[in-house]
DNA sequence: TTGAAAGCGCTAACAT
DNA sequence: ATGTTAGCGCTTTCAA
């Protein structure tokens, strides 16, 4: 009936009792009779009496609420993620903020200014491309990062082991007996070098040697617009098909580049199993949409968000930041159709 | 330095002035000479003072914050409006609460709680297939649903003109020769409702009977399972061939469902644009990775979002909710590869 | 077991 | 132009 918001005051009054014991109810903390429980509880559900959250919050410095940083709710790995992310904490009872920051690092700066001053209890950081700068917070709440570096070392780091999936997607193209391609975005984020890094090692370990010209490393603007990215590849395809024979084979850095390359493929005449192979990461929906489709290095999202959640309740709760303070996620090989 | 968090206490001691002061300089109301202004600017940055939210919005009964009850934000129409309606917020000072339900109306009710007790100023509920009840908020607090019927005249609805839209791909469809299908997932909500219904009206003013079953209504299993999704397709798909003869055409109720027709019609023998046509809805980014590109009717969520905010915004300000309560939007036809 | 009262940090009358 | 003060709704000593 949208009548004005009721106080435990009101509450108090109807019950004959005071205020501070029906927090205690409320709470279930303190002791009180039975009694006294059943005609508060009584009362309150008579009036459907919703407890003031602000207040709480001011009055005990807590608001049961935590913030999600994240660049692009877009990108379907990042809502994966949060999606996961906030459904855990809220089995934990804690509200979650999200912060979508368009990669825009004033808006991110201001969207932190404001989980403090919301008196938020703990923050998740979602990639990025400069280390995240706990310092910046001047209340100290606890953070974790999710695929970005914090620039202390006291702060917890949570990633996928990006080195190893490429090590797993590079061995497996070198196995089908392909030179492994590696094309990235364009940003440059901790995730991206771990798999750089695991695509030359594999590549070196196996006698091959690194080239400059085979990665493709996209401009800003070839990220930003799907025609352009795709021009972009279809010319770096082109360029290798020149210069080697055979099988040509290619790590993307995303399922969503490796979706860019398949059609920019199709357009050319490459025929998939035989003249291409690719292998994406992330095992995102794009996968399946994919003829054929998709192989992928199968990120585990679930794990992640659990991991993030259990870490950051327990760092509210007061626990100390576990001496092993980056944890990193297992990934695996899911094989489909295209490697 | 992680310093403890300042208060409007210790400001107005620096500045040797009053907190009342403090805070008027800070919302440059009230007044006050210019060297105050000066002087307790200078105090703030020095100590990185942040006044704090929560104390604010206990006192004003106001948080500059609104909530968004979203069912899955792993959905790319959803994540996009909602990307898009918090972008508007953030420009206008207000931050957001996402809220992603995953259909639960249990968790739904739970979070409009939450929204309440944390004095949201305003409320965005999108889609969900029961209508929207104000009544279970206690205050009164502005929504406004989109794709989502409201229980009462007097809160804003605001939606694509799915009708329209519906209308526009069924007739291009018949244009083209076919007498369309539609496919459709399993919940119905205002938004299947008005394109069923444009679907119907558009063949029977084409002198076209509707067959029940020339359209597909996917059950709850088939809707959360790809393969069980393709499967039903393909066996749709099976029993029209049989039926009739010539192109068939398909309007699916989302980019998704016809990424799954193409799919599923790959694995028969259907070639493209002679056997199949198929007209999708949302402009979603998959229907630029289906091969052929995907004919579909675009929605302009950045309109949506506008009008969503500017109307919210406003409400929260005191204006009324104008007469005509319901707004569609408009959406268009855009031709590509499979129709 | 319960109540009285202080106070979280801020804003808004009301004084001056 | 600025200060004093009350109070938003809650929790939590401290007393009884």
């Amino acid at each position: 009936m949208a009548q004005k918001k009721i106080s435990i005051k009101e509450i108090a009054a109807l019950s004959g009792v005071s205020t501070a014991t029906v927090s205690r109810v409320i709470n279930n903390n303190g002791r009180f009779s039975e009694q006294t429980r059943q005609r508060v509880l009584a009362v309150i559900r008579a009036k459907g009496y919703e407890p003031n959250a602000v207040a709480k919050g001011l009055r005990m410095q807590r608001t049961s609420t935590i913030g999600i940083v994240v660049p692009d709710l877009n990108n379907s790995f990042f809502s994966d993620l949060v999606e996961k992310i906030e459904s855990q904490f809220f089995a934990a009872d804690y509200s979650t903020i999200i912060c979508d920051t368009a990669r825009n690092p004033d808006k991110e700066a201001s969207y932190l200014r404001m989980l403090e001053s919301k008196l938020v209890d703990g923050i998740v950081v979602i990639s990025g491309s400069s280390d995240f700068d706990p310092d910046q917070l001047s209340r100290k709440i606890p953070v974790v990062c999710i695929d970005r570096r914090p620039a202390r070392k006291d702060v917890m780091y949570i990633a996928s082991d990006h080195y190893a999936g490429a090590v797993l997607a590079t061995a497996e193209l070198i196995k089908a007996g392909t030179k492994p391609l590696f094309i990235l975005p364009s940003r440059t984020t901790p995730t991206t070098r771990s798999r750089l890094a695991g695509y030359q090692d594999t590549l070196e370990q196996n006698g091959l040697t690194v080239e400059p010209d085979s990665v493709l490393r996209l401009t800003a603007n070839q990220d930003a617009d799907i025609d352009s990215r795709r021009t972009a590849i279809r010319a770096f395809l082109r360029q290798q098909k020149v210069k080697q024979s055979g099988t040509i084979g290619v790590f993307a850095h995303s399922d969503n580049l490796a979706a860019d390359t398949l059609i920019a493929a199709r357009s050319m005449d490459l025929s998939m199993p035989d003249d291409l192979k690719i292998i994406g990461f992330d095992d995102a929906p794009i996968a399946r949409y994919c003829s054929p489709e998709l192989t992928t290095v199968h990120q585990d999202v679930a794990g992640i968000a659990q991991r993030v959640s259990e870490y950051l309740v327990a760092a509210i709760q007061g626990a100390d930041v576990p001496a092993e303070s980056e944890q990193l996620v297992a990934v695996h090989l899911v094989k489909r159709g295209t490697a």
